[in-house]
RNA sequence: GCGACCGUAGCUCAGUUGGUUAGAGCGCCGGUUUGUGGUACCGGAGGUCGGGGGUUCGAGACCCCUCGGUCGCCCCA
């Protein structure tokens, strides 16, 4: 009877329990209840679809396939993949399902994630995310309403301080070529300049020397030119729509002309909501605008926006404050003869809606100060004098609680 | 895949240029004090110092390998 050593748990995996546990579950609970406001309709999706949902909206080619998916075999033979984002899944469901009698369709979920990467902070193998789409509308109102829908999300958690949402625009796809043949052959004639990285990424994936963090490619990137002069008319009204739909709706922005998606599904609206307090993981909820990406998937040609935000790095940033919630009652059964009595009283609160524990072990006489260490908010002692058991109920600050467990167990007392 | 830093009690951490039997606080268990009390004291359990190899009279400490963690790079859908 060898005894094995416990197997440990997956990198990268988190047990969620106890402060962030609780933190997670207010992130979750404050998107359900806003989303609820903006009449977004909650879909649950499987978590794993067949590779190929991904890899098409992933580009084919990219690391993010190659070495970032949890890809797998199932028993037929058939290429499955644990979902790394929402997008893809819920676009094939829009297709499959013919949800296009409901467009323009507003949804939201949320749920683990995963993908192959190493470890650091705010980023794990299996990670959750809030989403929010609507799917069908072309409308710069449909971008609006969901950036003023991530700004209200924020703001009901608190994480509003050192928060600023970043704006730009990567045109329709006729502004888009353009500006990126002109970004290519801006980097192509200072390619000696560049990092290594950079140059690579010059074959790649031009777009993102904008965003480079190495020092080396800042000059460069940061003399490329803008997408403005490159915007068709359409292109440049529809940007205009949505900042001055955000500016009705008080929803501050900045432009950052450096903000891009690398795949080419994505057109016009891209945003990011950043903060200065999680070091190098600073975006805090991220989307955009991917009216590509449907039709890259067999479908029709169709219009979508949507955002993502990681529930673990919301959880970081949240208020303590906001939090609440806590255990209503502590009993502190202080004779093992008043056991009936506590035990009984426990069902009543229970039953009346009041949360309740108990301290029934270990030394008697250290189970009041056991209990007042649980930070409930009222406090029952029982005692027992050798022919009754006696009850005590204290609280800090005498409150509607404290008199509504009076109540309960004058009432269970008469019973 | 690459780099830096870190692994000592359930948790947070001390541990001197390498030197007796590896420590503290918190938590847990028991005892005493207080007795409407969130206090204080005493005691106990709990460690192959992440694992393996090496150097040395002697390694928690130094060297190599390995596993794990953290942070960063790549990537970010």
């Amino acid at each position: 009877m060898g005894k094995i050593t416990t197997p440990g748990a997956i990198r990268g995996t988190q047990d969620i329990f106890g402060q962030d546990q609780e933190r997670f579950g207010h992130v979750v609970d404050t998107f359900d209840r806003v989303r609820r406001l903006y009449n977004f309709r909650r879909v649950e999706m499987p978590v794993f679809e067949a590779t190929a949902v991904f890899a098409r909206s992933l580009g084919e080619t990219t690391d993010v396939v190659s070495k970032e998916m949890y890809s797998f075999e199932d028993r037929s033979g058939d290429s499955l993949t644990l979902r790394p984002e929402f997008t893809a899944g819920l676009a094939r469901a829009y297709l499959t399902n013919g949800w296009q009698q409901y467009a323009p369709l507003k949804i939201a979920t949320h749920g683990p994630l995963f993908r192959y990467e190493r470890p650091q902070k705010g980023r794990y193998r299996q990670f959750h995310q809030i989403d929010a789409e609507m799917i069908g509308s072309g409308d710069p109102q449909a971008d609006v309403e969901l950036l003023v829908m991530a700004d209200h999300v924020l703001r009901e958690l608190g994480i509003t301080e050192g928060v600023t949402l970043q704006l730009n625009t990567l045109g329709d796809a006729a502004s888009r070529d353009a500006w990126r043949a002109a970004l290519i052959e801006h980097f192509q004639a200072h390619k000696d300049q560049l990092s290594k990285d950079s140059q690579d990424r010059l074959e790649r994936n031009p777009l993102r020397i904008l965003d480079s963090k190495e020092a080396q490619d800042r000059p460069v990137a940061d003399s490329a030119p803008d997408i403005d002069a490159f915007l068709t008319d359409e292109a440049r009204a529809f940007f205009d729509s949505v900042t001055g739909g955000l500016d009705a709706a008080g929803v501050a922005w900045t432009r950052n002309a450096r903000l891009v998606r690398g795949l080419d599904y994505y057109r016009h609206t891209a945003f990011e909501f950043v903060t200065d307090r999680l070091g190098a993981q600073g975006t805090v909820l991220a989307g955009g605008r991917y009216d590509g990406l449907i039709e890259s998937l067999g479908g029709p040609s169709t219009p979508a926006v949507g955002w993502a935000a990681g529930i673990e790095r919301l959880a970081m940033l949240c208020d303590d404050a906001a939090l609440g919630g806590g255990l209503d009652v502590i009993i502190a059964l202080e004779d093992d003869r008043a056991l009936a009595e506590a035990t009984a009283a426990q069902a009543s609160l229970r039953n009346s809606g009041i949360s309740c524990d108990m301290i029934a072990t270990g030394s008697p006489r250290k189970r009041y100060d056991k209990a007042a260490k649980s930070n409930a908010k009222v406090l029952i002692s029982f005692q027992h004098d050798g022919e009754l058991a006696k009850a005590n109920i204290r609280s800090a600050p005498e409150s509607d609680l404290h008199a509504k467990v009076a109540d309960v167990l004058n009432v269970s007392a008469t019973k």
